[in-house]
DNA sequence: CGTGCCTTTGAAAGAGCTCAATCCTGGTGG
DNA sequence: CCACCAGGATTGAGCTCTTTCAAAGGCACG
């Protein structure tokens, strides 16, 4: 069995809760498919503690993950973009809750079967555990966003980890999920954003929509190289 | 096969970046193992980058894992003890160092011998599967710490998920690595556990010994139950 | 009994937060 | 076709929590 899906690990978990197996076509049509669903912007997928009976793969448009604190401060623990996997928890139930960013489109499949799978397919089981290692990864880098990157080099960085065709970054998500995925609030990402785009690192012509101006720039600011000069 | 041993991983596997296993007995045998391994503290396993051809046992002691920015400031991402594993990383390159806080005792096993087990042993490729979609969710609460809680919902988290006897808490990391854990500096872990103790929830023998008095005084704090009490 | 490291405590400064007002922008209905 | 409206985004001013800078304590080790 060849291994040919895998590099395409690195470039599309971006966010690190999620994974892409690109084993659609491969194996898709040994499992059961409940059906394809699509569902409009803001529809809840699931909340934590819900009985994780199943396993999602986004085929289109955003997902939002996210974990709440009792008073409602909520930490975004990531987004999920097309091919990548949601529900790999074993534990019998989910622990964090998930939603719709923007129109999505996804196919569930019965939990069951995909674990059966791991244990029939050979190869299948250490890919999956590739892509769950590689999202501990993901993990781990955003611990050290969270804990120890100023508001800029925290947005700095986030921009940089999302897609960008001809240095234009679509931004589906709002300020408030942005801020919630950062450890920040609205108001300082948005003077943030001002300010890089004051700096010229970026541009601005809509709110949904960043040019990257300064790549070098804002890399630099990402990986902390930069002291203090913001 | 049996799965005798699966359900210690939620006791164990407190501070989410390793793994623990219980398959020494099992398959431990199965394994080419280098050596027993005993460092003394403050020893260096590996540093970021390094290449990742070894998976770390952690028999006794405490192991302590971090990435670092360019100007020196570290995040620790994990505390390692006993049983748990250390190096599962599928890439090839390690994403984070890990030296040891105590002294140490490990075994190290060969990678590729490794990941032979994983096609070979049935079960054996779910079960680490299992361990590391834990350190995931042990992951994300993680980010939701660091983003959202207060500097003593922090702290009170942090004590909360160490191992007690009795209610006594041995804490060997030094406050300077109980900051880069929980995204504060040394000395507001310092004032935060110094208030703790003046609200009765603690004591503080010694720096290295806490003794919960209001177990569930410090669970409301660490959940962010109290609003802004604190 | 120094010496060095860890911890604790104090005072001042600052990064990011809160509160509040204004500005867009896209959808709605007259 | 355009005024209106609602939700998101931006900007401003003041404040707070955490950090920074600085100085003692305390303990282990030589």
């Amino acid at each position: 069995m060849h291994m040919r899906a895998v590099s395409s690990v690195q470039d599309n978990d971006r966010f690190g809760a999620a994974a892409c197996l690109g084993f659609g076509r491969e194996v898709g049509h040994m499992l059961p498919v409940n059906a394809i669903q699509h569902l409009p912007a803001g529809e809840l997928l699931f909340s934590e503690g819900d009985k994780a009976d199943s396993v999602f793969e986004v085929l289109s448009g955003m997902v939002r993950l996210y974990k709440l604190l009792p008073d409602g401060r909520r930490q975004v623990t990531g987004f999920l973009t097309a091919g990548q996997l949601l529900g790999l928890a074993p534990e019998g139930a989910c622990v964090f809750t998930a939603d719709t960013v923007t129109e999505v489109s996804l196919v569930r499949y019965k939990r069951d079967a995909f674990d059966r799978l791991i244990d029939d397919v050979p190869g299948f089981a250490r890919r999956l555990l590739a892509v769950t290692s590689h999202e501990l990864h993901a993990a781990q880098d955003q611990m050290l966003l969270l804990g120890r990157k100023s508001a800029s080099e925290k947005v700095a960085s986030f921009l940089l980890m999302l897609p960008a065709r001809l240095n234009v970054i679509d931004v589906p998500m709002t300020r408030g999920d942005i801020a919630d995925y950062l450890g920040l609030t609205v108001e300082t990402v948005s003077r943030t954003l001002t300010r890089l785009r004051q700096d010229g690192l970026i541009a601005l012509p809509v709110p949904t929509r960043v040019q990257v101006l300064d790549r070098k720039g804002l890399e630099n600011l990402a990986s902390g190289d930069l002291g203090d000069l913001f």
